[in-house]
DNA sequence: ACCCTGTTTTGGTCAGACCAAACAAAAGCT
DNA sequence: AGCTTTTGTTTGGTCTGACCAAAACAGGGT
């Protein structure tokens, strides 16, 4: 009975890589749904007839792709993968790059450049709802200039709209990589009512540059914001 | 909610993430040199004084992160991680994403996205030597027609000259992880040296327009360029 | 020097055990 | 009944010790 289920041993890979692909194919197949819990390790034992040790390799492998989510002492949780888990993938790593010398930099001035492509294309191409929502976020942002903390909720959605307008779900994906990558840093820039009233009109002026259907002004307001944010920023970490 | 990309870490005390973060450091410090290997399991858990079962998850953690690399049967080699680990990190995800429908659609148009606004960049900011690269990519390219095979890596080469242009090294891993992971479907698409001439006239309309300053011209030259190639892949998978 | 061979390392896998947190059901209280 | 408490079970986390096979190493013969 204890005889092995599992017969060819290709001993040339690793086992863990052969139960990670069985199990991503059930999740592929819909045979393990998004939210459902992961079978407990000793049942996945049994099924694929390997050691407790290969299972839960597999199951820490599946967790670093983002195709289950593993707290502590819960069982783990299946996750059909979206855009945002590819970039939650690579958080790990972009934590080191961010503490190397101009990680920072690097990272936010490709947001300042994806950012400025993507008012400029909205100039050009956002709907009618688009610029709705936008003139929304921004409303919202103008009523949250006193309180500085809802002030930086809304000026991350204002923001996000912009990444919503291309109806591409890897911008969404990405604006929440870069804020939460970046969000260290931006919260211990100095924030007052009086900040956020600037911050609201460079808002307003991107709004009113992509509402009247100018690519070069909105890339400017864009490109304005964001770099006066980042003189902000940079003195919170003047040692790297 | 504030699904954070980086999953929140919730008071967790698993005794591999303490031994990660132990080896992160010692990595980050020096201690760990890029490029030689780790020190053998054995010896970790008389260092850090833990279990064998520990040490190889908080390595198989690492290996995930791309701050080692394990192969099969090797001593893992430590790694210091660049941007295109980080993107490499979001390999496994990405596998599925572009398994999923539209997957394919939506990061070719993130590409093309980001390369028109390289290239509009580019036209207004390139330094004489990025003209000067380009040109030489160009050449090579030219020079290639006849064979299918160099024609597609000097194709390559040529854009990825576009992405090294702002100096910033995000863009190069980018251009890697983008070629790496639409690799697959595009050499499946038909060539021939009648159709590398086309693509080849179509990167010198880009080329001109970068010499000549023009961002409108350049950006329009490579949309179009990229929305033909479209064109041809998208046969590959129509039943997606 | 070179190639072959036997020994030692070292990663991969297995088995069985224990603990503590999470979960679920039964028991107790209001 | 409805709710809280207690108890038993499940399940992930860790440890120990062992074995195998491939890699790295050390000699020995040519």
């Amino acid at each position: 009975m204890s005889d092995q289920v599992a017969p060819p041993r290709p001993s040339s890979y690793r086992a863990a890589d052969s139960l990670v692909r069985q199990i991503e194919a059930r999740i592929a197949a819909g045979d393990l749904v998004d939210g459902a819990p992961l079978p407990p390790e000793r049942d996945l034992i049994e099924t694929y007839g390997v050691s407790r040790t290969v299972v839960r390799e597999a199951v820490a492998a599946l967790a670093s792709r983002g195709l289950v989510e593993s707290r502590p002492r819960y069982r783990p949780v299946v996750r059909r993968p979206g855009y945002d888990a590819a970039l939650a993938a690579a958080d790990g790593v972009v934590g080191h790059l961010l503490a190397q010398s101009g990680g920072v930099k690097n990272l936010y001035d490709t947001r300042i450049f994806l950012e400025a492509s993507l008012v400029r294309q909205a100039a050009r191409q956002a709907r009618k709802d688009d610029i709705e929502a936008l003139k929304r976020a921004l409303d919202a942002n103008e009523a949250a200039i006193p309180d500085s903390a809802a002030f930086y909720r809304t000026d991350v959605a204002f923001h996000a709209v912009l990444y919503d307008i291309p109806k591409n779900p890897v911008f969404p994906a990405l604006h929440k990589a870069f804020t939460a990558w970046l969000a260290p840093h931006w919260v211990k820039m100095p924030r007052s009512p009086e900040r956020n009233r600037v911050n609201f009109h460079r808002h307003s002026d991107i709004y009113n540059a992509i509402r009247d259907r100018d690519p070069d002004a909105a890339e400017a307001a864009l490109n304005a914001h964001l770099n006066a944010a980042w003189e902000y920023v940079r003195g919170t970490f003047e040692a790297i």
